[in-house]
DNA sequence: CTTAAAATACGAATTAAATCGTACTAATAT
DNA sequence: ATATTAGTACGATTTAATTCGTATTTTAAG
């Protein structure tokens, strides 16, 4: 098929993504140990990544100092919402209620997500006034 | 990366079995075709396609005719709950509720489907207490 | 100053998935 | 009977992503 979209993060480079979003700039070393706390990765592959990645324009690179200092460019919530759209297309023939419903189903929620939830569905009701 | 787990379709092979689901058992030619009405795929590369999901396990075969029959083996409540699953790992890191709030946020949901989510999370609810 | 350690750069190999060409076989139409 | 059409089988190629080896450079330590 090969549908990878404009920018689209493949799998390993939403992996770094995740990892800078959640820890902010960050030094390709800081990067691979962490992704050797799940998985082997050599140094060279993490490296390689992040500067395909800088090429693509997903992440931003400070070199001033030796050691260069990576920053996600892709926000984090464009990027869920691009793959979810996809995810959602291709998994569900494009029915996000049915995602929605499944994802309820078999996940459990706090009483918090709950509230929160039906929140969201008063705000759509009253749009859909 | 190469994460693909145990009898999880590639894309290709889930653009496959979305049609066996819709259609049901179906000819090598005729998914060919509804294929075709989306993208460009030779007859050959889907027949490789259905012969290597028949080896997975994923559909099955009748060969009594000449022209062989496949149908869907796996089902596709389950194969969404999977692919599900993994997708809300990579890309929620695993918050289930966060995908659900982002595909309801910016997918329109009708008042039915607002009816029946309400009425799953009463049920989720009255689990909870 | 020399060596070791820690970086980056980048081409090349590997892998998994997808694609296709070609050979072969069976059915159908002329 | 022969030619054409429609099918399967399957090896080989292509492509995209990932992985890694090696060269080179920079910094720090002895």
């Amino acid at each position: 098929m090969s549908s990878r979209q404009k920018n689209m993060p493949t799998e390993s480079e939403l992996e770094i993504l995740q990892i800078l979003w959640q820890h902010g700039p960050s030094s390709v070393r800081f990067v691979n140990e962490l992704l050797n706390e799940k998985r082997e990765v050599g140094y060279t592959t993490t490296l390689k990544i992040m500067q395909i990645m800088t090429e693509k324009g997903l992440v931003s690179r400070d070199t001033s100092s030796r050691t260069h200092v990576y920053d996600s460019v892709a926000k984090e919530k464009d990027t869920q919402t691009s793959l979810l759209d996809t995810f959602i297309e291709k998994t569900y023939r494009g029915s996000a209620m049915k995602l929605v419903m499944q994802a309820l189903g078999q996940k459990k929620a706090s009483a918090d997500d709950l509230e929160k939830l039906k929140a969201i569905i008063d705000e759509i009701e009253k749009q859909n006034k």
